[in-house]
DNA sequence: TTAAAACCAAGTAAATTACTCGGTTTTATT
DNA sequence: AATAAAACCGAGTAATTTACTTGGTTTTAA
């Protein structure tokens, strides 16, 4: 039940233009840096992003990414999906597929799947990259105090 | 975020001994003919549980396995974890285990992979086997009820 | 004109998964 | 005592997936 680098980095470089949200666009090239991710790799995952309509880019000198819309209007859920696919823990439980499954009408431990599916998808769906970037300002407001 | 057989399995076999407790050990032979899982690769899966204290093992001739205790202790989270380890979605967030990434205290995806493996957490630690067999009961009822 | 950037397709090494195989040991039954 | 059923054990392996890299092309601001 791990996540793989796609939903981890791909929700880091959200946040990280999330941060950096102006109506400017940002480099793969910078946010690749202050990520510490590879920047080839990180190519991917926005094209991926991009297809779902999470970023949009700008080419040429001086182009890069940006958030389609406002921080508050994109959830952890939607980044993770777009690049993951579902977060059903078992193929015969993801949403919108039928399942090849004969058995699945009676099937008790499909139950449980889908309960773990949907409070996985409860939670991702009810965190925007604006929460983080709340989380993110409390937390260093803390720091601060703390270094005095 | 799949789980891999090993913990599909895992709950398939242990539900198997739900439905069969009794006092009267089941053989590995039964357990992966009623589910269409393979013995050979049961076996490893029970070791596993065993373990873990979750079932115990009769050697020898009309020997097999049985729950350790009842259907309504034993938690689909405690099978799984036993099965496939913790359900975090991301290593540094491990329950009771340090994370070497030293900007940890002050991470901010940190806290979204925390949350998801909580509310993963609360799921599979609040179904228990025996809510399995009830939830089987309810189903085989309506499905009588159904073909008349 | 140059250089910075996004875009694209294909390749690849390493790790993981989902098993199998070939035994041994234990024990109820005959 | 012999047999057979069963758990136990360690190692091996084919297929798949992951996490990238490479080598380009196209676009566009400066």
């Amino acid at each position: 039940m791990k996540l793989s680098t796609r939903g981890r980095y791909g929700v880091k470089a959200m946040f990280d233009l999330a941060l950096n949200f102006s109506g400017e666009p940002v480099s793969l090239k910078s946010i690749a840096e202050r990520q510490g991710l590879s920047e080839a790799y990180l190519e991917q995952l926005m094209a991926g992003l991009r297809k779902a309509g999470l970023v949009k880019s700008v080419r040429g000198a001086q182009g890069g990414y940006m958030l389609s819309t406002s921080p508050d209007k994109i959830t952890v859920g939607e980044i993770i999906r777009s690049l993951e696919g579902s977060m059903a823990p078992v193929d015969c439980v993801i949403e919108n597929e039928e399942t090849d499954c004969e058995k699945a009408e009676y099937c008790v431990t499909r139950l449980v799947w889908e309960r773990i599916r949907d409070s996985i998808n409860q939670v991702v769906d009810s965190i925007t990259l604006q929460d983080m970037i709340d989380d993110y300002k409390r937390l260093h407001q803390r720091k601060a105090e703390k270094e005095g």
